[in-house]
Order: C-alpha cells, then sequence, then structure tokens
DNA sequence: TACTGATGCATTGTCCGACAATATGTCAAT
DNA sequence: ATTGACATATTGTCGGACAATGCATCAGTA
C-alpha cells in the first residue's frame, strides 16, 4: 500500500442541470412568485445561453417535481406543487423499496391520532359539515365495497386537511395511495366491518365538534388499532410489501 | 340557463409524458430490475418510435424523481430512489407552500417518539454503537454552535435509521431538511442549551438498550417539548414560515 | 350589441442532423 | 502487469426546421 494523493473527484455538471437548479433557486427563493409566467424557452435560452433543447430538460427536471405547470398547455407557470403530485413522488419511492404494510401501519399510529387530535382545533365550520356529509354517505354505501372503502379514505382525508397543516399533509401522502386503498380494502372484503368503521368515524367527528382532542385521539387509536386486528384475523400478509 | 351538453376534455398528453409513463410503469412493476442498465438513448427512440429529444426530456422527468440515475454519467441505471432526492423534494414543496415551524413541529411530535419507540425492538446492534458514538461525539463538540447543531441533527437521524421503517424515514425527511437546521439552530445559537440535549439523548439511548420502549418514548416527547420551550423563550417566531 | 369568421403571430411539441467530449474495449508494445 | 494508441459507442449540446395550437386583433353580419 503505497502512500497516494487523492484528488476530490471533479463535478462538471451537465448544463441542463445547472439551468435548472438555476431556474429552481429563482423559485424557491420567491424571485418569481407562484402564479407567475416564466420567460418563454426561447428568451430563457437566450438567457442563460444554451439552446432551447436544454432548456427544455431542465423545465422537465422541475416539471416533473410539481413546482412548474402549464396554464393551458402553453406558457409555463410557477405552481404550488399540489400535495398528490409531490404525494406520488414519494410514493413510487416507497414502493420500489418494498415498504411493508407493517411499516405503514406504524407511520400512520403516529400520523392519524395526531391527526385528529389537531383537527379539534383546527378544523373550520366548513370542515365540519365535510366530515358530516361524509358520514351520512359513508352510511348508504356501508354494502358496496368499493364505494366504503372510498368513503373510509375520504374520511381519513377530510380530517387531515381539517389539521390546515401542510407539513401533516405531505408526511401521510402515501397513507392515501397506498396503505389505505390495498389494506383496507382487503379488509372490507374480507370482514365487511362495515359499522365498526361507522361507530369509530362518528365518535371522531363527535370528539372533533366538542372540541375534546384527547377523545379524538383516543378514538383514531382504536380505529387503527381495530384494522390491525382486521389484517390479522383475515391473515392478509401484514409483513408483505404492498404492491403498487 | 339552457340545458347543455357536458364533454370531457379531452386528454391529448404530449410525447414525452407517454414515454416517460411507460418507462416509470416498467419500472415501477418491476419489469426492469434495480441496477439494472436501460437501453441506450437511441434505441430506446426506435423503440418507441420518436427522436432522441423526446426520449431525453422523457428521462428527465423521471431522473428528478430519483428512480433513474447514471452509473458512471454514461448508461443509465435503475436505481431504488434515495430516501435524500425525495426527501428534497418534499422539502422544496413545503417551503412553497410557506410551512411554519409549527406545523413542522407538530408532524415532529407525531414521528420522533414513535421513531424512539420503534427503535427500541428494532435497533441492531450497529445502530447502538452509532448512537454511543454520536453521543461521545455531542460531549465533545459541546461549546461549538454549528458542530453541536450537526450532531443533534445526526442523532434524530441514526434513531430514524434505526427503526429500518423506510416509509417512516421519508415521511420525516422535511425535519431533517428544513425543521432541525433552522429550528434547532436557532435555539442553540440563543440558549447554548447543550447539556439539556445531551441528557435527553442520554435517557433516549439508554431506554433503547434497556429494551424499554415506553421510557424511550416519554423521553422524546420531553425532549421535542424541551425544544419548543426553547423556541418560545428565545421568542423565535414560531410561527413564521420557514425560509430555506 | 353580440356573435362569427378570417388572419397573423407567438409558443410549444416534435423532428432531423450534426459534432465534441468522454467511457469502453481491443490490441500491440514495453 | 502496465502503458499507449486506436476505434467505437454513448451522452451532452447545438442549430435549424415545421406543424399544431392558443391568443389577439379586426372586420363582417344579424
Amino acid at each position: 500500500m503505497t502512500k497516494q494523493v487523492n484528488f476530490e473527484k471533479i463535478a462538471h455538471q451537465p448544463a441542463y442541470r445547472v439551468v435548472s437548479e438555476k431556474i429552481r433557486k429563482a423559485i424557491v427563493s420567491g424571485e418569481i412568485e407562484t402564479g407567475e409566467l416564466l420567460p418563454t424557452e426561447t428568451n430563457l435560452a437566450e438567457q442563460f445561453g444554451v439552446t432551447r433543447s436544454t432548456v427544455r430538460e431542465a423545465i422537465r427536471l422541475l416539471e416533473h417535481g410539481g413546482i412548474l405547470g402549464r396554464a393551458d398547455r402553453k406558457r409555463l407557470v410557477v405552481t404550488l406543487p399540489p400535495t398528490d403530485t409531490v404525494g406520488r413522488t414519494v410514493s413510487s419511492a416507497l414502493l420500489m423499496h418494498q415498504v411493508t404494510y407493517e411499516e405503514l401501519w406504524q407511520v400512520a399510529m403516529g400520523l392519524e391520532p395526531l391527526a385528529s387530535k389537531l383537527a379539534c382545533t383546527a378544523a373550520t365550520l366548513k370542515d365540519k359539515q365535510l366530515l358530516a356529509a361524509n358520514l351520512v354517505h359513508t352510511r348508504e354505501v356501508m354494502d358496496d365495497h368499493d364505494a366504503l372503502l372510498d368513503a373510509e379514505v375520504g374520511f381519513h382525508n377530510i380530517l387531515a386537511e381539517a389539521t390546515h397543516n401542510s407539513a401533516l399533509l405531505l408526511a401521510r401522502a402515501p397513507l392515501n395511495e397506498l396503505f389505505y386503498p390495498a389494506a383496507w380494502g382487503a379488509v372490507i372484503r374480507a370482514l365487511s366491518p362495515g359499522e365498526r368503521i361507522l361507530i369509530a368515524h362518528q365518535q371522531i367527528y363527535g370528539a372533533i365538534c366538542e372540541n375534546n382532542p384527547d377523545k379524538a385521539e383516543e378514538w383514531m387509536k382504536k380505529h387503527m388499532l381495530d384494522f390491525r386486528r382486521g389484517i390479522e384475523m383475515g391473515n392478509l400478509g401484514f409483513d408483505q410489501p404492498v404492491k403498487g
């Protein structure tokens, strides 16, 4: 082992990444307001001194992150990345990492009771109305497995929105997209636990209306534990990777 | 208000998106294994019947999500999206949504105690060694604000990794990238709470070694509450948007 | 006035062809 | 086994081209 000098790897980022980074920084730093239109591709190309092709590749990079979108399939606008777009990115990452139902359930146990608690103080009148409407709808579709699943997922969704906490919303996006559809769907088909679901939802809704955070949190915990028991009773491979 | 027929908007996706979707599906569905090399750009162009430019734009879309990467700046390989890449996407989305410290703290209160609890049962010997090393290092840099911050963030990071739960890891990515650097940094500079930090970390570490989930969870809650008090004492705009 | 139609311009989506820089593989020379 | 020379493959970047489509303007007509 002779001694040898080590040089650091030289970087040399491709131009399209450099351009992409510059635009991204300008956006995130607020230099360009959301909703504002970006210059045209040819214009950007001139400004950066590259060709339009390069600019286009740079734009694609940002477009997927949801930072950029199209107003009317023409001009580019700076958009608030919609949570579902970002959520999808996270979800497909998790899928590739072969995330298991168990792992997602653990996260759900951390976030959903929290959401219930926070919703008690943060929910607006409109949020409560949405929850109430969801309860009515749930009761109606109690026997239709698919519709019941939709209603169940919808309840948790409305609840999360009612916290008005965007960080929480993004953190639990994978639950919406991966966990509930697959896992709840299986439980519902196997056990038809419509009544139990409805009771839990009603209690949580009640707690929110009474402004009782502890009760809301507790009932959500029960709800999630109930769910887990359903999975175990149905013997539905809790430690298996979620399949997209 | 005359009655009128409503047609659904016709889609017409641009070709680069179609191509991108096809590749994405092939990857997520496992048709292409991770680590496998993709065909060359020219080859893909022929297969899809489009030009190389279009294929390149399609690739950029996926590259940003971290699904695709380069082996050696030449051939494309399918990669497991590294958590930090995906995390950055989420973080910049949150920045643009003007997420507040308060919101992030709420999420932290949901996830960090959970991580502590889970780490008790999931941590390997190596994880414990890393935690121990972090404690030693923390004690050494107690007076260096920047280094102390790094150590503090590092502790929470190791702890989260010790859960071996990729969903949890991704969900808390914004804490690493946005919350701790900015908020803890401010607290540390204002109050120098090195001792209190170290004590909490030691207790958590102890609880993990004793395999005592409840204690680990409790101490992490204390730690986070302590943190919050620090922010309020320092009068550091808890309800202000995080600035990147 | 309110609707319709024609026209021109701007911008994006897609294509083509080209070239430089750089990895990779092969083969000979030492 | 290492080095050097050389051909090859692949990506990054360029420039130019054209069709499709959206937008604005302006005139025409009931």
